[in-house]
DNA sequence: TCCAATCTGGTATGCCGTTCCAATGTTGGA
DNA sequence: TCCAACATTGGAACGGCATACCAGATTGGA
């Protein structure tokens, strides 16, 4: 091992920020928000402590950078069958959104935490246009953008927050129906008299599909924006899922 | 000090786990989710990490209990006007939670990870059923109420979520119209190419006011909840903020 | 009065992020 | 070709954290 060579070609492969970052990603997906150690990514990078300060500042950079680079990876993907309304392109956005936190759940935090902490930071902006531009696309005139937008992004975070760790926290082996039915299950055995609501809909949480569900929501929100914000009800029908 | 007495008297008072909860609670607020450690917990509570662990099993339940006694604290508060239409009352719960948030900042990240690590906890529910009893007063038909609150209450928690921190992270003394200034500032820097939506509206944003954004947007999914719901548009008319 | 159950708080352990630094590899000028 | 500056590495060490352990104090019941 260790075949040194003359040129620029090292032991195992140059040590960078991206391949740091990409590690990282791939702890955070196999473990989880307490799998990212310094000391598991020395082991993976097969390197020491300082060689990744080096290249990171510190852990909640190497945070920052991770969800900055799977968020620019889910914006970046072209739906298959490229909608060509709005609507269509702020669906497509939302469940690129939403399938990248259910593939990489700690991605649900993060977002919530970066939003708030640096709203300056790449992630925001990036969100923001995505769906803001389609905002503007409807028709919405420019007074109301800002609200239509910011109602948009946070009911994606939301829900997505949400949707994403149902599955997955639970350990990766849980079968999903067993999971609704155990949430079911409980929400029935509520008190009925202070969880009357909650009862009530607890079959339908049982038979409900997160993405489904997802898209009504955003549907909800498009057509209030279609209802408080368009002078009339003009634009394209909400489609049909 | 330390007159011991013979009877059920302590030499401060009795450790309970409602007197740790609380104490948590003051903790987090005072220096955010960094500030609870067990460390701090037994020097305000003059006892000793084995004392905490006796009440509590570890500090992930901690958090869970803390949180869910302000969220309990906050859906009991009864509004000074309480209002009698249904949408009024929601609009009173989506609030209540905003400030509670608003107070308390660490619930933000708390609610976000403890509503989708287990929904069958007691906050959840709770939740749950405040805005969706409301749900079924206004008239939605029961084969969508799953649907409307689901949304609803994913726009509440994402968009109190991001608001929350807002204000708090970056230090109680930042003043907010300053911070705004420099989101909206950084915002009309970015490159006119990629983030002409951003540009475009980093001057709503620098105006905004958090709690009449909220409400707006509650109002969005209550009109598209009328709009796609609703046999026609029977119910109140959306109030005007 | 005694005992078992309950409760307390000090001490000890192992992992964490982070710092420090001696040792390496790399590069450009003489 | 050599060497001095520089960039990069990785091992050892530090303080702080959640948590386990346990010896002793306190208590209610017989």
């Amino acid at each position: 091992m260790a075949t040194r060579t003359r040129r620029s070609q090292r032991r195992t492969e140059a040590l960078s920020r991206e391949r740091i970052v990409e590690a990282a990603v791939e702890l955070l997906d196999a473990a989880g928000e307490g799998g990212l150690t310094f000391r598991a990514l020395t082991e993976r990078l097969a390197t020491g402590p300082g060689a990744i300060y080096w290249h990171v500042a510190n852990k909640s950079e190497l945070l920052d950078a991770a969800t900055d680079a799977v968020v620019a990876a889910a914006l970046a993907i072209e739906p298959a069958e490229s909608p060509d309304s709005p609507r269509g392109k702020i669906r497509a956005v939302a469940l690129g959104l939403f399938d990248a936190i259910d593939e990489h759940p700690w991605l649900a935090t993060q977002l919530a935490t970066q939003l708030s902490r640096s709203p300056w930071g790449s992630v925001t902006p990036r969100i923001f246009e995505s769906i803001g531009r389609q905002v503007g696309a409807v028709g919405v005139p420019e007074g109301s953008q800002f609200t239509a937008t910011s109602a948009l992004v946070h009911y994606i975070l939301g829900a997505a927050g949400q949707n994403a760790a149902n599955g997955r926290v639970l350990g990766p082996d849980v079968d999903r129906g067993e999971f609704l039915d155990a949430v079911s299950k409980a929400w029935e055995e509520l008190d009925p008299d202070d969880y009357p609501f909650t009862r009530s809909v607890a079959d339908q949480m049982r038979e409900h599909d997160d993405r489904e569900q997802f898209l009504a929501g955003i549907d909800l929100v498009l057509a209030g924006i279609t209802a408080l914000h368009l002078p009339n009800g003009q634009a394209s029908a909400p489609p049909a899922t």
